[in-house]
DNA sequence: GCCCTAATTTAGGTTAGCCTAAAAAATGGG
DNA sequence: CCCATTTTTTAGGCTAACCTAAATTAGGGC
């Protein structure tokens, strides 16, 4: 099978594209595609002939594309990757809703599997569907470079003084108590000594 | 002035690697650079006469090159947004060294400066230099989209509730005595009752 | 069922980014 | 200081990814 990694941006993007047209097993036509991607017809053309070469549509002439069985695949691997980039920028980092779009649409590409799954772990449980908040960050070891693990990657033979961690909804109400709140900069050392 | 944004990946890449194999002042010589990128010394100097064209690089033939302040400008943006970037992979989500490293050098191409500086706030102070564990996780708003804001990201205008936050160094006593540790998933809800 | 229009493909052109092989320039040993 | 070796450039070729213009096919209206 034509190897994912070997892909271009273009293809991918071509692909993805036919996916999110794609209703009911429909074929998507060229023109559809040209108007979405913003590529003229004769591009797409050329471009879903390939990726029909490579297996990853079926392609007939004048009759527009279909995804095969790895060409879903790619689209869904691509899809998951946009949407986990998406909501770290939203969601994390707080960038704006059209620009984490643009950025994410250009990142999915170079995404690795192994960053894609810790990205998906890190993320969590998506807060759209469940309003809490997971914080889990851990310090482990300060002696030689410190790392900030997401909880579930901490339980696999890692090694290292865990500096904090936490999970209460009675811990809100200490903290309120202790004036903590935004603007002020946080900061926990070493707790060892408990 | 080339506008940085228009740059291809190979050009990004050479001028990197211009920057990295500059040593006081001297000029960059082309089979140094074939051998680092891993391209054909003809490569090299089309690649950078193209620079050169581009007013990025100082390129004179059989000598050459050396970055001129606006190519120093564009890798010195790249090597920030690979350090980030490289941070953020290898700390928070605890990617291994070298593939977080070749993820890297492949994403620092597509962000932004937004997402750079955004990026760079929420990665905060450097672990290495300072052992201390900044955690601020933020949920602002259960009804629609919750979002997790970095604290120095919070205070320009956005709204919501915040769910939690917290700074100081007795709080790793509460949480012990609460038994909070490892392995156990973290949820706070909606403090609005304090 | 034929024809006209719209959709699609083919043909042919361009550029960036790679290559190999050949030519040209620099450089250092004797 | 000259020539042999190494370094660099030039020349020429290839592919992917875009384009425009021309040819072809499909499909609906009458």
């Amino acid at each position: 099978m034509a190897s994912m990694d070997a892909l271009s941006e273009s293809a991918e993007m071509m692909i993805k594209n036919i996916n999110e047209l794609a209703a009911d097993d429909k074929r998507v036509r060229t023109s559809d595609l040209a108007a979405k991607t913003e590529l003229k017809p004769a591009t797409v053309t050329e471009m879903i002939q390939r990726l029909g070469d490579l297996g990853l549509v079926d392609y007939e002439a004048y009759h527009g594309v279909h995804l095969t069985k790895q060409g879903q695949h790619v689209a869904d691997v691509i899809e998951h990757r946009f949407n986990i980039l998406e909501r770290f920028l939203t969601e994390i980092l707080g960038v704006e809703t059209t620009e984490a779009s643009e950025v994410a649409c250009r990142m999915e590409h170079v995404l690795t599997r192994d960053v894609e799954h810790k990205l998906t772990t890190f993320l969590g449980v998506d807060p759209k569907k469940e309003s809490e908040l997971f914080c889990h960050k851990i310090n482990i070891s300060e002696d030689d470079s410190p790392k900030y693990l997401p909880l579930s990657n901490y339980s696999k033979g890692k090694k290292g003084t865990v500096k904090l961690i936490f999970e209460d909804e009675q811990l809100s109400k200490i903290l309120n108590e202790k004036g903590i709140r935004p603007g002020n900069k946080i900061m926990l050392k070493n707790n060892d000594d408990n």
